[in-house]
DNA sequence: TATTTATTTCGATAATATTAGAAATATCGT
DNA sequence: ACGATATTTCTAATATTATCGAAATAAATA
């Protein structure tokens, strides 16, 4: 849950996520947010070592996408495990 | 959005949405996570200074409770403003 | 195979966060 | 006012994270 507390990675996810399922391409983020490679490299190791996104080979190029699954994992625990108080249950209630 | 990603103030965050409306005392929490009183309120200032914990003297004893509003904010941007991917969009048609 | 492009790993530095003891502050009970 | 209790602020040490240039790796193309 870290992984998003950091300036940087949220905009790389933003950016991610508007993006769809498609993704965007290393270079292109770079491109985006101007940032040298090895600091975005960093950072996106990071974000893909806690699950939120994936990435792929294209040839030269690597594909990186939000992992859907795992930030209805982490929306989950925000909601079920974390806030069982009144308000959310509440919110829960009237979801389901 | 970093102040939970540390083991320590999402272990506080938990105990304070167990302990629910009525909220515990700095004391309480210190033992039951068996932290130092300084690290303890050094954390407990950072989740207050995000709002997602409030705190009120009440005598001696400082209560401290979650602020479900914060916390429903916080769900909200993960939610709406970052996640209007395929599947969770989905989740949002069908909730409302 | 050599060159170019895309990205990562290395390595070193700087910045920030965490930790916790000791001293300070606030409040209660006597 | 004094002593006890609850909590914070101060201070300093340690640990973790962020940053980014340079070198290394991977893959396309000539």
């Amino acid at each position: 849950m870290e992984a998003l507390g950091h300036q940087t990675r949220l905009s790389i996810y933003r950016l991610l996520v508007k993006a769809g399922d498609d993704g965007l391409i290393v270079g292109d983020i770079q491109k985006a947010l101007d940032v040298p490679a090895s600091t975005l490299s960093h950072h996106l190791a990071k974000l893909a070592r806690v699950g939120l996104v994936s990435q792929g080979r294209r040839g030269r190029e690597i594909y990186c996408s939000v992992d859907y699954d795992e930030m209805g994992a982490l929306i989950g625990f925000l909601t079920e495990e974390c806030c069982t108080g009144v308000t959310l249950e509440q919110d829960a209630q009237d979801a389901a």
